[in-house]
DNA sequence: ACTCGGCCCGC
DNA sequence: AGCGGGCCGAG
């Protein structure tokens, strides 16, 4: 009977450390990248039984000898405070639940006050939080919790990097004990699995305050990843933290078992420039050529002028935008040139889209949409204009009459009123003088017109004897259609503005109006004089 | 000269 | 209460 009783209890052991070994295995396999958790302080039998497991671990492969010789050695081992029988110890360890984060903080959601600020510091909102509906972090009990009694969750702060080490700001709002730094709530698991933080905020410690904040920390015994010994007080990250959950379970004997601790995602200062949301508050030109080396003014949120970069994109085109650090003002604006266009053929304008992407942590703002449009060798029309000017016989008066003020003359610096303005740039002016020319058509088909003109060898159909019979039965095929080609934009049918009814007043007028504000002005001025 | 930390204040 | 803007001396 007595080595029956023997056998039962070796098999007993041996089952029970089998079991050990495979559930370790697999939390292994689940929780790769988190440091396994010393024993704490209070350390539960459970704790320190798992801590043996490394010896049975050769019991699965081992001969009889070396079982019967770790088992034995194991059997020694055990300690005295083990009271529970095995099967009970298993059942327990198979029971454990887990701590879940079911609901994430969210990650810039506000700024961390200071004490002196008084009042409170707001609540952490949870990560899926919206205007309508708001929601809070929160944690949950999985897995079976048939004999849990109660759970406690500590809440504390942890610093964002690996190894998390307790942070010295603070926790402070509801369950959060005066000056403790740290929250603690305790539930019924069956009455609720989850639990919600509602209201947690996050109060900063001043840089000359950290070390005290650390050493009330450790005085509540406050340090889930074990980390006392690897100190480096300096390079802790003041602006970013994450929230640690501690949670220790009760059972309905009043034993008392400690789970892994859990972090959460990381939680960043919302004033922080280092770490804040990047938004592009406006740019004062939105289109520009595909050639490129557009100078645009962008206002921002506070960025650091050394971290941070402008970013134009479409399908798998990227390119930057190009500034040096001094085109940064003040953190809160970027004066920077437009990149090429990956295509310089393109015949009609392309949306691509423009964020501030910081280059530390790769975090972007809203895209916005910059246009590029298609190259164009004459793009201020200046040629044509002169042309126009010459065949029409307008006098000297046309082009000087019109005087125009840019609003920017060059060399001189704009003013934020004159950025915020954001008058038009050449390429609008180059659409306002075409649809002044052709009120008729739309921008589109008078810059597809103004391309078609400008391509070598166009106007050569035209003298194609063969082309003459296609045409639209109301072009006007005269004699010296074929001769006069030159002349053929003003007078040759309906899709050419016919300019001969306009006075001389009405014309310059026409131009002016298309050419007003356009700062270009100087230079076309200089190339009739030319 | 510029940026950041800490603080104040008003909506 | 909660949040954001902004001031200003220190770094």
């Amino acid at each position: 009977l007595l080595s029956v009783m023997f056998l039962i209890l070796i098999l007993n052991y041996f089952l029970t450390d089998f079991f050990f070994k495979i559930i370790n295995e697999h939390r292994d396999q689940q929780m790769p990248s988190l440091p396994r958790p010393p024993s704490p302080p209070s350390g539960s039998h459970l704790q320190s039984q798992s801590t043996n497991v490394s010896k049975p671990r050769l019991v699965a492969r081992g001969t009889a000898c070396q079982v019967s010789v770790c088992l034995f050695r194991n059997m020694m081992a055990t300690p005295p405070s083990c009271s529970l029988p095995g099967t009970e110890l298993l059942e327990r360890v198979l029971e454990r639940p887990t701590l879940v984060v079911v609901e994430e903080p969210k990650d810039r959601g506000m700024r961390f006050r200071y004490e002196c600020e008084g009042r409170s510091a707001g609540s952490i909102l949870g990560a899926s939080s919206s205007e309508s509906s708001k929601t809070q972090p929160a944690i949950e009990i999985q897995g079976p919790i048939d004999h849990i009694k109660k759970v406690k969750v500590t809440v504390s702060l942890v610093t964002k990097d690996i190894p998390h080490r307790p942070h010295p700001h603070c926790l402070v709002g509801k369950d959060c004990p005066h000056s403790s730094g740290i929250c603690v709530v305790t539930f019924n698991p069956h009455v609720n699995r989850r639990h919600s933080f509602a209201n947690l905020g996050i109060q900063c410690v001043r840089r000359k305050e950290l070390e005290a904040s650390l050493q009330k920390r450790r005085s509540l015994n406050i340090d889930p990843f074990q980390t006392d010994l690897s100190r480096g007080i300096e390079d802790i990250d003041m602006n970013a933290v994450r929230l640690c959950f501690q949670c220790e379970l009760e059972w309905e004997d009043g034993k008392k078992d400690c789970l892994k601790p859990v972090v959460s995602k990381p939680i960043y200062d919302k004033k922080a420039t280092t770490t804040s949301q990047l938004k592009i508050t406006r740019l004062n030109l939105d289109r520009g050529p595909c050639t490129g080396k557009t100078e645009v003014y962008m206002l921002c949120d506070k960025v650091q002028k050394d971290d941070i970069e402008i970013v134009f994109r479409r399908d798998s085109w990227k390119a930057n935008g190009e500034f040096a650090q001094t085109d940064v003002h003040r953190q809160v604006g970027i004066v920077f040139k437009t990149p090429p266009y990956q295509d310089q053929n393109i015949t009609e304008e392309v949306e691509v889209s423009l964020c501030l992407r910081r280059i530390s942590d790769q975090m972007e703002s809203e895209p916005v949409t910059f246009i590029y449009s298609p190259h164009n060798p004459d793009p201020y029309e200046v040629k044509r204009k002169r042309k126009i000017k010459s065949d029409m016989s307008f006098t000297e008066r046309a082009c000087t009459s019109g005087k125009v003020i840019s609003p920017n003359p060059p060399g001189s610096t704009p003013s934020s009123e004159d950025l915020l303005r954001a008058p038009p740039g050449p390429f609008q002016g180059e659409a306002c003088y075409m649809e002044a020319q052709c009120p008729n058509m739309a921008p589109d088909e008078a810059s597809l017109i103004n391309q078609l003109m400008e391509m070598p060898g166009f106007m050569d159909i035209f003298s194609d004897p063969s082309f003459s019979s296609s045409l639209p039965s109301g072009f006007d095929q005269g004699p010296e259609a074929s001769t006069t080609f030159t002349n053929m934009d003003m007078n040759s049918g309906p899709y050419f503005q016919d300019f001969s009814h306009y006075n001389d007043l009405q014309f310059n007028m026409l131009v002016n109006e298309s050419q007003t504000a356009s700062s270009e002005m100087v230079q076309v001025k200089t190339e009739d004089e030319v």
